[in-house]
DNA sequence: AAATTCTCCTGAAGGC
DNA sequence: TGCCTTCAGGAGAATT
């Protein structure tokens, strides 16, 4: 599922062929995704210029002179530059069409969602809400410390609140924990700020690093074909529970935090 | 206020 | 081969 480093990665990959293109047309042909697309999106984008792409949490903004629209891929979506005479599949449920190409959004489960902004906010209440951005210097050890004094969620739960950090999912926080030696189960105010501030590197490096690859296996975003790898070769507990412990070889532990795969080694993580 | 549960959806995988 | 069940999960809304 994308996550910030796949959001950001395909920010990376799209943004080339879209700033300073205008949109020729829109067709929405599924408008159910999570929240309805806005009647009025087709409308209002056509004959517009895309003058900037951004990214807050896992969110892309697409910006122009009359408004924004954002756009959040949920846990299926994708979005590809396609040659315009691609014919759409079944889930391929809206083209932004530009000159000559194609931007197609597709989304197997509909979780995904796009709302149009006024111009000039890039204000939202989905985003107002939103904690600070992983990589910001507003986000470190001693921020978790401070928020975290009294309370008893489970630190993986914390860190994946959107509303304390934005866009760490379950992978990246299972491998975050992993790496900063801390047990997903542990109660988010049992946890020292000299281990926050270990927890805060550690979220911060897990995500560029993911970045990097994701230079590397998500780079195609031209062609109808392949899905976005997720990382698997550089992934120490995600996907991997029961199998072997990468430091000490143990079999990992796999619990459910919150409705959520959680996997761990009970030995490396206290 | 904080924490937990519910909800949307469909493809993949496993059992029989 | 094919049908059925189970699971996966982002994250806001609803509930405790």
């Amino acid at each position: 599922m994308p996550e910030l480093p796949e959001v950001e990665t395909i920010l990376r990959g799209i943004s080339p062929h879209l700033i300073g293109q205008k949109v020729h047309a829109v067709h929405v042909r599924q408008s159910r995704l999570r929240w309805p697309v806005p009647d009025k999106l087709a409308q209002i984008l056509t004959g517009q210029t895309i003058d900037a792409v951004k990214r807050r949490a896992k969110y892309l903004l697409l910006r122009t002179s009359a408004g924004s629209l954002m756009i959040h891929l949920g846990m299926s979506g994708s979005l590809r530059i396609v040659n315009d005479e691609i014919p759409p599949g079944k889930h391929d449920h809206v083209d932004i069409c530009l000159d000559g190409l194609t931007l197609r959004f597709r989304d197997p489960r509909r979780f995904g969602s796009m709302f149009w902004l006024d111009p000039g906010s890039d204000s939202h209440p989905l985003l107002d809400k939103l904690g600070p951005e992983p990589f910001s210097g507003m986000f470190n050890g001693e921020y978790l410390y401070r928020i975290t004094r009294k309370r008893r969620v489970a630190v993986k739960q914390l860190i994946m609140n959107s509303q304390v950090v934005a866009g760490v999912g379950n992978i990246y926080a299972n491998e975050a924990l992993f790496r900063a030696g801390i047990r997903p189960d542990r109660a988010a105010g049992r946890i020292s700020r000299i281990r926050y501030e270990n927890l805060a590197e550690c979220i911060k490096k897990v995500l560029s690093d993911a970045i990097k690859q994701g230079g590397t296996t998500l780079r195609d975003f031209s062609g109808g074909h392949g899905q976005p790898g997720y990382f698997q070769q550089s992934l120490n507990v995600y996907g991997r529970g029961n199998q072997t412990c990468v430091v000490c070889l143990r079999p990992l532990k796999v619990i459910r935090l919150g409705q959520r795969s959680t996997v761990f080694c009970n030995r490396c993580q206290t």
